[in-house]
DNA sequence: CGTGCACTTGATTGAAGTCAAGCGCTGTGG
DNA sequence: CCACAGCGCTTGACTTCAATCAAGTGCACG
């Protein structure tokens, strides 16, 4: 996992120089409030944002209930991914949980410089790639885990999770309740 | 979900056809019996298995027990992704619950056709985002739907599921144990 | 000062796990 | 050719983890 994301920024730190400046000119910097909707469900999501400063949440709604799919900090990539790659409507919403800034790059203008850029393309895989285990991952949690060991692990790995982000988002992204959250802290 | 996987064929059906005699070049057909392991926990996955004929699971040991994780058919693509991708040893087993019939493709040899032929380098990336949308909706249906929900999911998507495969397996990649499985079968 | 948000605590319920026993095939060796 | 061993599945009794419902606390901010 972390192998993969070393290959990822080593990969991205090499890029040549005039692809990170055709990067730059289909990019654009974003500020955005507390609260603000990056992206609604039923959108398109036509831009990638990456987060530059402060914390952003993919959640969607599930019988009225927001469901905290991911939280993404400095330097991860925000996308409704379905919605992203199919280019149709998103089930999921994306949400600055702080104050926050984004780089935007557009979707159609990616596309069209990965096939001037090889190596875009190949940016573009293992990015991919990256989000397919961190999937992996979280499923993997999800089937050997029970409510604590899923909490101690977020603790463990992604300590700035807990310390940034309202319980209630890392409740459902645990996929436990808010008081059962509050009770498993009560005992440590 | 579904266009995707059609994009994905119908970009599979219109490659040239020196690409296709290509990938053949570096594919072999092998065929297993019921029971065999095509990967074990610790090898590195080196090969892709594209199922033929029969069937295929993937499936990691968790304190001893067996969770399976996927369960491939006809046309279903086998590999231990993180595996694969990082050519790291592998946690899981890949093994054929019956008699089968695969075609074996060569990872190295896969990844220097891609830079002959950079349609297969598109076709890596169609594929791992159809995996990683697989994964997203897997993970989906963990947070929003109980036992008896998941069952019946996978009773109206997959029925050959549940015809040709032990429930024990079914059991396991539904995250549920195989007591409540068969309670849930009952009533109905 | 009070309204609302973030979180806690308590009581109860319910879904699903575990442990244990048993049934009915299938297939194989004596 | 029959017997019994083992696999795949079911059924029952009991337990447990976590959800839900319901109050209540404390703090922030207009």
């Amino acid at each position: 996992m972390d192998a993969h994301l070393q290959k990822l920024n080593a990969f991205l730190e090499n890029l040549d120089a005039d692809v990170k400046t055709a990067l730059d000119s289909i990019s654009k910097t974003e500020h955005h409030d507390k609260g603000a909707y990056l992206l609604r469900q039923g959108d398109v999501c036509r831009k990638s944002y990456f987060v530059a400063e402060g914390i952003v949440r993919k959640f969607y709604l599930d019988e009225g209930k927001e469901i905290t799919t991911e939280i993404c900090f400095q330097n991860d990539l925000a996308v409704s991914f379905n919605s992203y790659v199919q280019q149709k409507p998103s089930e999921e919403f994306i949400q600055a949980v702080t104050k926050t800034t984004v780089s935007v790059t557009d979707y159609a203008a990616f596309q069209s410089l990965k096939t001037q850029f090889p190596e875009l393309a190949q940016l573009d895989l293992l990015m991919t790639e990256q989000y397919a285990m961190w999937l992996e991952n979280r499923l993997f949690q999800f089937h050997t885990l029970n409510a604590t060991q899923r909490y101690s692990q977020l603790m463990a790995k992604e300590p700035q999770f807990v310390r940034h982000v309202p319980l209630t988002h890392i409740a459902s992204y645990l996929g436990i309740s808010l008081e059962t959250l509050s009770r498993i802290r009560a005992k440590n």
